[in-house]
DNA sequence: GCGGGTAATGCAATCGTGTGCATCAATGCA
DNA sequence: TGCATTGATGCACACGATTGCATTACCCGC
């Protein structure tokens, strides 16, 4: 084949080494002139940047990353960007790297630890400079072999059982959420409190669990171990949590609890559908609040008073750490704190129940 | 700085040279060990790859990217993957690339032609194999710059006016979903039915407005332009189609209609809340059907009539094809039937109105 | 007129892999 | 024993860009 060698191949796009055939210099002078270097005289950089612009050069970032050892790319870890809860942290994520000149892998795990340590080994290999990973399920062995790697990795709302600990971590505060929503129950006069919780997301479900069972505490009020259903849920997809929340609050129905305070709002909402199957109506008879503050919890009917994670924010603030860790400064890790959001799926209790 | 070079720099990682070193061997003999070239003895073999095993060798996928100029890296250009129907595409085609050993860039563009072709440019520079752009907004004489760069390309229902011509598309049947919209309207009894659009769509819109004209002709019943309202959108963020939608409906009102149909499941969403302000009671009162399906569709209340698309197979298809154009097989653009979903929100109208 | 300084450019190495070609040793065959 | 063949390995270049250092030419001052 020699048409190959002869002919510059299939039509390549073009590189310095071209511009420089074409402007009668090195392509060292090219590569200097492009960048603006002050060695170079005004002439020759405004003519190799006027021939440069005419032949359509775009310069190839892979060469400028093996070289700068640097290649301005970030990896980003997500159980599934299908989640709305997720892609929202992915939009803050992208919208602050972008404009610092990072491009963002994205790559879904599916709730699959082993998934998730294939996701960042293809990244280690395709040299990004850095990583976020969303509500890792990689517990504290594997951890350590992160740490290992020395590549800058941020974790945000970590799910494993031993918390953030050893990585950079921006977290929400579950346990003041939680709070929260409990101390609005507990004011509008609630006394039967249930918790409907899931245990594929351990490490928050036992932080808002603990807050549930504190306010109750504090309020004079003896948890009811009955009154809290963990939802089984299968550890892959957890794609739909409404089913959950729906056979959840059947479950607990008979124990007549006048409010309930779910672990996020795709469970509050399978409870609300579940109450109404019930001929319950919320929040005359029943009081629901959920967490997340995801789109739908406005649109649902009564729309849902629930806990809102600032979602947009949580993508920032891991993207801004993880920009600093690259700088080489130093980072601490961040805890967010949620708000109240008050709408109309809560209520004071029915007097005559 | 001696230390620098003398001390194999900060601790980079190590490279078939490192090996290549301690196994006392070539550089080029651990190339061709870790890649099974049958040149290669079979003790060498083993010996290298377990020296590389106990070395935590990563191959460089940049060096590897260079020489083979090929990068197994694909862009995706989105409006906003807060959108949960962007966030489906964009499931689609991350779960179809990942097991074809395709890592994909995220970008975001908030529907301005201008950033979206700076996405692709960008990814022009970081040397994608490929893109995919899901509605994409470039309109047709930037189109013919995009060929050019002879980069291979699949657009997901593109929403340029001229519609995905001149390059390799997948596209929903906007026409023949609308089609099915409404011919259950006019099935179940409906003859006063009204429109409500969008501007920042313009291609789609088009397509599902003629299909309103045309079912209501086919019918026998003259449309009535002022039963037609297309919300004007921000060009930008698209984020919120939910006021827009209760606007119009508070608009059509008057002119009483006793069903909508809707350019989305955002509009429609809007316009149920408008109804229930106004007292009126869906579908007793009035009969909605929306577009695309999303998950909220199902919660609001009562559960909407609309028209799915299939926003996996999307993604699913227009990976695969991409696919197909990366491997040089030829590739025809396609076209997927959506289906109507009958939910709550229609039924036969008020006969007392 | 000559040495020294400065401005502008080219040479060559480098980043980490892959591979055509040359080299070398061992073996087989005459 | 000598030569051809085969198998295994190393050398060197390529991919495209950046950059330290050498080189060249020019100008200035003594």
């Amino acid at each position: 084949m020699q048409r190959r060698t002869r002919e510059a191949a299939v039509s390549r796009s073009i590189s310095i080494a071209d511009i420089a055939r074409a402007a009668n210099v090195s392509h060292s002078t090219v590569s200097r002139a492009l960048r603006d270097s002050p060695l170079i005289s005004a002439e020759v950089r405004a003519r190799v940047q006027q021939i440069a612009s005419e032949m359509g050069y775009v310069p190839n970032a892979i060469a400028q990353s093996l070289k700068e050892r640097r290649t301005n790319t970030i990896g980003l870890v997500v159980t599934t960007i299908a989640d709305p809860f997720y892609a929202d942290v992915t939009k803050g994520v992208e919208e602050t790297a972008r404009p610092a000149g990072l491009s963002v892998f994205l790559s879904a795990t599916y709730g699959d630890p082993m998934q998730e340590l294939a996701a960042i080994e293809t990244f280690r290999r395709r040299q990004v400079d850095g990583i976020i990973v969303i509500s890792s399920r990689i517990e504290a062995h594997h951890r350590e072999r992160l740490r290992r790697t020395r590549l800058p990795i941020v974790v945000v709302n970590s799910q494993a059982s031993t918390g953030g600990h050893a990585l950079t971590s921006v977290l929400i505060d579950d346990y003041a959420g939680a709070h929260l929503a409990m101390r609005h129950l507990l004011t509008i006069g609630h006394r039967r409190i249930a918790y409907i919780g899931v245990s594929n997301r351990p490490f928050s479900n036992e932080r808002r669990h603990a807050a549930y069972i504190d306010a109750l505490r504090a309020a004079g009020i003896t948890p009811d171990p009955a009154l809290t259903v963990v939802a089984q849920a299968d550890p892959g997809p957890e794609a739909d949590d409404v089913p959950l929340g729906a056979a959840a609050l059947t479950r607990l129905l008979p124990l007549r609890p006048t409010a309930v305070f779910c672990y996020n709002d795709m469970l509050a909402i399978g409870a609300l559908q579940s109450a109404r199957a019930h001929g319950l109506s919320v929040p005359k008879h029943l009081s629901l609040v959920g967490f997340d503050d995801i789109a739908t919890a406005q649109y649902v009917e009564p729309p849902l008073t629930t806990v809102a994670q600032p979602r947009l924010e949580l993508g920032r603030r891991a993207m801004q750490m993880l920009h600093r860790l690259l700088a080489g400064q130093p980072v601490t890790s961040a805890v967010l704190k949620p708000d109240l959001t008050l709408r109309a799926s809560t209520g004071p209790p029915d007097r005559n129940q």
